[in-house]
DNA sequence: TTTAAAATGATAGTAACACTATTATGTTTG
DNA sequence: CAAACATAATAGTGTTACTATCATTTTAAA
């Protein structure tokens, strides 16, 4: 289990801020707020003189955390991911049947997070709407290529490979298992949407996502007679 | 079929433009114009400012055209899922084997547009292009709802219904037929995203993707023996 | 052909945004 | 007690996303 953990990066990229918030009280109310403060009035109208505003501080000191709030909201999803990874490393590695481990990694990526453990100042009720709603715009962008190249979606596509590995455990000539795994990771969060604001062209709610996405995927990887 | 086209509305809903710009030559520029520049340095960077230098015309100019940017990406999607529909309806109405009609309807929503038909001011590949870059950008906004009840998401709507359909059309007892086709439109484009950024985690290629999706659809609303 | 009205262009202005820089103040640590 | 460091306050810059006004050109109607 130790060694399990250790092997686990839970952490978020070195680069994707000036000082670890982590590392003092301010650093953890910017964390804290600004995920409170983004839900409430959404990434595009979100600004660091807001946020100074709302956890009484200042513009100036934020930006010696973050060198823009496009590297906050990487910083904040990357978190994002690190969890639900942790997750599913966690709740999966005693599984020995193949078809259940990628059972319970399915439900983990796709159910809706609907209760706090409050066990920090992250909110991953809310985290999880920020990143239904934000995650896209993270890296639908024309630099891309250079962040990704520095490693600011590691632990996202380290994640859909985890479930890639579970699907070709399954079966060994499926050929699209990176491809179904991104669509179950990415799909669930487009679902999400749907079921919030464009009700009629989903039929998933918060209980039968997982239940569409599994039956895709076993449907999809299932050897054919 | 002239009945056939008259009952497809081809129009993009009224109120997203506040003078249509098929309605004049400035207009036309704009569309046109809008399209590479946005192609160019992303939709993010792009100003009705820098699109003015482009054309030889003026900001205010433009501004009476469209009221933001964001109406102009409205107005850019709609007309490219306008287009995919047109596409997708002339193609499939005199196919009468219903797994034909969705194998014909899958290739449409999922193929990347190689060649610009050259009709008209829009290229359509560099639309695509844009569609697969940006389109999120349209929706995943504070205002959705609002936008939505305006009918800003008409024609996208429209077509994920005809594909859900479709899918019904094969088995009227699957469960998850909207979630299916929404997953199909929009995986299509994040595999096509994948493909050009990500590609450690898609089996997606130009070619194949038509296939994954194919065989998705297909085997998930295959009758259980 | 004149005339008016509609479309376009030029210029200016505003509030907010996304920062950077500088200086001041308070707090911790050696 | 002093140096070092973190935070706060203030100001400033260039750009964005517009709005408003007025001038000029084009077009269409009388």
């Amino acid at each position: 289990m130790i060694n399990l953990l250790s092997n686990l990066k839970i952490s978020v990229p070195d680069k994707i801020y000036i000082k670890d918030p982590e590392s003092s009280d301010l650093g953890k109310r910017i964390i804290e707020h600004s995920i409170t403060l983004i839900d409430e009035i959404g990434f595009d109208s979100f600004t660091f003189k807001k946020l100074g505003v709302k956890i009484g501080s200042n513009e100036s000191s934020i930006y010696r955390y973050f060198e823009s709030k496009h590297k906050l909201l990487l910083y904040l999803t990357s978190r994002y991911w690190a969890w639900i990874e942790y997750q599913l490393v966690f709740a999966t590695h005693s599984i020995q049947d193949v078809n259940e481990k990628l059972e319970k990694s399915i439900e983990i990526v796709t159910r809706k997070i609907k209760k706090d453990r409050n066990f920090t100042h992250i909110n991953e009720v809310t985290l999880n709407r920020i990143v239904i709603n934000e995650y896209s715009k993270s890296y639908l962008t024309k630099e891309v290529h250079i962040e990704n190249e520095d490693g600011y979606f590691v632990i996202y596509k380290r994640l859909v490979t985890r479930i890639k590995v579970m699907l070709l455990n399954i079966n060994t000539d499926y050929k699209y298992a990176s491809s179904l795994a991104s669509t179950i990771v990415e799909g669930a969060l487009h679902q999400h949407f749907l079921h919030s604001h464009f009700k009629s062209i989903t039929d998933c709610n918060d209980t039968n996502i997982t239940e569409f996405f599994k039956s895709l995927a076993f449907n999809a990887i299932a050897k054919q007679q």
